[in-house]
DNA sequence: CATGAATGAGGTTTCATTCAT
DNA sequence: GATGAATGAAACCTCATTCAT
């Protein structure tokens, strides 16, 4: 019954545009939860502000969504949708697998790095614990096809006697989203704690590198 | 003004113990506000719940701790307290270089799978972008010390030929607990996507001997 | 303006005879109506789920309508007329006096227990003080034919001497309405606070007779 | 947990006497609540009125009853409670068997004149199949010394050879509730439809007159 | 004849916090 | 040291109704 669109874009919808259109108010909607769910998390989100953010009646996100968490589930699968597709467009089936394994390293930090509310969506729904990814039939085929991709570039790597035997795409996967993720996601406490700013320039690309040796230093044959 | 206790240990006191006891009584607070807060989050925690939980009124809260911000800022320097504790113990200072790093990931690993609630609570503190920490006088403090002592470890380790060179050891802490803490944060969400039961026995200790390779991997000398 | 319908039967119509037929579409909407306002009151009743239940877009509705309000009426005075049709052919003018009574109190039983909703709509007009039935033209026209039938009877049996003096027939039918309705629209409090299911099968033949018995005891001369 | 206490007289409550009196707070949003509940039905009463007519804040009808519906479930409770304790006052075992039923009659009459929330809560709970009564725990054992009382005066009735055999004391409790309840809870229908004001002093007393013949028709033998 | 999109007002309920003892 | 009573603000959500096609 819900028929929900995938917000492609990000920006705003110039507000000539708008109105009785049902595709785009969602959009605009989901553009806005995003936002909100991101600085806010699921808890502290106010439906009032996405309404305004997006320029439509509170009443209508109801209509659409039929209600907070289900909005929220809305927000995650767009927001899984949109860095799947980003990572398409890596194409690392045409690169040599150690260069194909740093791009996806680089690629993930940048992503993370652009779409910081990525991060936040995600802390706030482990702090549900997937209770709302649970409920989506779409998430699971949306990822497997990473795993697979991954997959080939390992065995690539292996075959070419380059990389280290007993590698499973899967942890390589989380390795790396780890190194990413935790760094940037936890940047706040880390550089409260350490008494550092880890998110200056250099900083930022010192980790970079960091991470890169540390994978590498894994996945290449000794 | 307010003198707040670190709660030391987290099993509950026994009622015949309570009552009029100031001590006590904030400890209670303390560790019934841990739950409420790992489990909620912030914003998602109940005062009633916690004092309930606590088995106290609800106005000795505010009585105690001011107001639900400074009650979740004390907890959070207490969850750091604690762990910082735990990781005095390992005297890693004692330990070949090597055998240091490895018992470091290990108890990382253990500590954040026995202590899931110190996970959550940094993840709302992040969400908040560490607001309440920067307000903490204790904090730094009770962190430089961890710093100093991998230092040493990795000095230890370069001088012996052993571990390579340009070891920053605050990036090697981050890294460690980058590893550890999103694979269990996270765990509930890389379930579902990968569809995978990431938190089985077997899986876990895969992940462990995984993460070890990865750090070991990148410290040794090839 | 308002052309409005009597809905004669109360099965639904095929879904392939709807759409584009004023005359049905209107029927549809009463029907589905007036089930959702015995089941939740007009305060209860949601236009949402009429329309859905009716198979028709909610503005329609509005479009024959007007109003919940006359909706409701409309109901009502539909309701009104069923009855009113019904009791008709029960011909009490051809039969003899005694007889004609019992007729009427098992009619009436009957009717009440096969159509619930006829109790619940009336109940939720008495509620709200028979606001919208004061508005009707027609309801009084329809029911003058009911008291005129009943007093004839009551002649008639006086005149034979079989009934007492003194009786008035409009009494006599609230009578009757009072001890068949209140037994079954109360039944849910009265099984309730008795503990006992007053709606049983031998509970029903029960009442029945009891209600009979105590109509004749005091009709028939002594 | 919750300590709700019986309103056992119906005027307000000065406001000067008001504040920091649980018991009396208590009272006060009952008496309000049978009010806006009899006015208004469950659906239409309003919480803000209620909270308002109580001169308390809203906060604190959650404060002490939890929700509408449990509200709503002890004003049920009360008013029950009154009518069972104003029977009690009848001393219906001291009169002799015909004088009781006539009194009884007489006192159910009046009772429901002067008390007509008791006909509305009754029909809003009937409205929803008693869904609020059949959690209750107390409402059985209020009304079943009720059932006894009657019993015994069949039973005297009986055996004085005044009575006819085969009264059930449900049955007959229920009948002459019924023929008051009806004409009251119905009068606006029913003054509406047979167009005659039903309400008016002479109806009134035509009406006692017209139920003590019927009960008594019946009961007394032939 | 018929409909999907959109809304303003207001509903119940929740919550951190304070008052008074 | 400790508590039960009480509150104002605001949250999510619902609803009858209207707009524009």
């Amino acid at each position: 019954m819900l028929n929900i669109l995938t917000a492609d874009s990000l920006p705003p919808v110039p507000v000539e545009m708008r109105g009785r259109n049902a595709e785009r108010t969602q959009q605009e909607i989901l553009r806005a939860a995003t936002q909100e769910f991101a600085n806010a998390g699921l808890g502290g989100a106010r439906m009032e502000r996405i309404a305004a953010q997006a320029g439509v009646n509170k009443r209508l996100i109801y209509y659409y969504f039929e209600s907070k968490e289900l909005l929220f589930l809305s927000v995650l699968e767009d927001a899984y949708a949109r860095i799947r597709d980003a990572e398409k467009g890596l194409h690392l089936d045409s690169l040599d697998p150690a260069t194909a394994v740093r791009r996806l390293v680089e690629f993930t930090w940048q992503y993370y790095l652009e779409n910081p509310e990525f991060l936040t969506l995600l802390n706030s729904e482990n702090l549900h614990k997937a209770r709302h990814l649970q409920r989506s039939s779409r998430i699971q085929e949306m990822n497997s096809p990473l795993v697979q991709l991954l997959r080939d570039v390992v065995d690539r790597g292996q075959r070419s006697g380059l990389f280290r035997e007993g590698v499973d795409p899967v942890q390589l996967y989380i390795t790396i989203a780890s190194l990413c993720y935790f760094y940037l996601s936890n940047n706040a406490t880390l550089s409260t704690i350490f008494g550092r700013d880890l998110f200056a320039p250099t900083a930022l690309s010192e980790r970079l590198s960091h991470m890169t040796e540390v994978v590498m230093g894994y996945l290449l044959r000794k």
